[in-house]
DNA sequence: CTCCGTGCAAATTCTTTGCAACGCA
DNA sequence: TGCGTTGCAAAGAATTTGCACGGAG
């Protein structure tokens, strides 16, 4: 079967950009870390660990090729950093988040939740969408049962 | 009446902040430039205009000051560069956006078009929703009639 | 007198760029 | 050989911080 790697690889070459060993070892991190929203740096501390060679410029070049391409997409939650999230394969769409005001976790949506909203977007603004990004901000189930320790279950089925 | 700016001067003696001239100033050119999602810089050269003493630092300083007070959010359209927008009176929730990708217009929907999908979410993943960011990256209306002389009218009747 | 707020300059942080060297076609 | 890619160091851009001064209560 066809892995993940191996599809990426062939989006790159359809571009003629290659997979070399220090794109690929920056994207197995991000495949590993998928639901993490690593910063640059953060990438880089990780690819490092098995190929300590690799510069951190490199590290910042490929994320940048791989956003190009809508490989990964680069979001920005506030803090001066940007994070690095990949793509759904075959998403038209970008995932939402929600970002926990609390502890800071920020859990991933996958479902479309804006088909109608577009819809009313397109119709009423004459606005031709490509592209959402929708972040909420709050407080995640985890907290809350902290804040109120009657409060349990429920949640954390989606993900 | 009371305006706009005595609002904001009791909201920040409210947490004893002062509406100092430095802050009056800043405050005044986020009103007259509502719409243009300006950033820091943009608006120190604004504020510069009227009040040429006026340091940098302290642009920073009361934007964020104002952003923690909510009386301006704090944007970020990943440019590298944060932009800030003063908030309806009395609106709980922050406003969306409408980026184009041609000409880099940012537009405005003030309306809350998320009331079902919060729901759902609240439901669902069991959050507590405190504010969200919308933004819609797409085509504009203006680009759109350049692409295609024929279609005209319609849209910018909302902002 | 005491603080809060300010200007300026220096420091930090994140990211990009210049350039010589490398490696595969 | 030729060109895309890389590492390192330097440059750059945005933002923050340290500090002494100034003004209102």
């Amino acid at each position: 079967m066809e892995s993940r790697i191996d599809r990426i690889k062939k989006h790159l070459h359809s571009q003629s950009y290659k997979l070399t060993p220090q794109r690929e070892a920056t994207v197995r991190v991000l495949l590993e870390n998928e639901e993490d929203h690593l910063s640059a740096e953060d990438v880089y501390l990780l690819v490092k660990e098995k190929s300590p060679e690799i510069g951190l410029a490199t590290v910042y070049r490929t994320l940048e090729l791989l956003a190009e391409l809508k490989i990964v997409d680069k979001i920005n939650f506030g803090d001066g950093v940007s994070r690095f999230d990949l793509r759904q394969e075959g998403a038209a769409h970008f995932h939402h988040h929600l970002v926990c005001i609390e502890c800071g976790a920020v859990d991933e949506i996958q479902e479309d939740l804006l088909g109608d909203v577009e819809k009313v977007v397109e119709n009423d603004w004459n606005f031709k969408i490509k592209d959402h990004r929708l972040t909420f901000h709050g407080i995640c189930y985890r907290c809350q049962k902290q804040e109120d320790p009657e409060q349990q279950e429920q949640a954390a089925n989606h993900s």
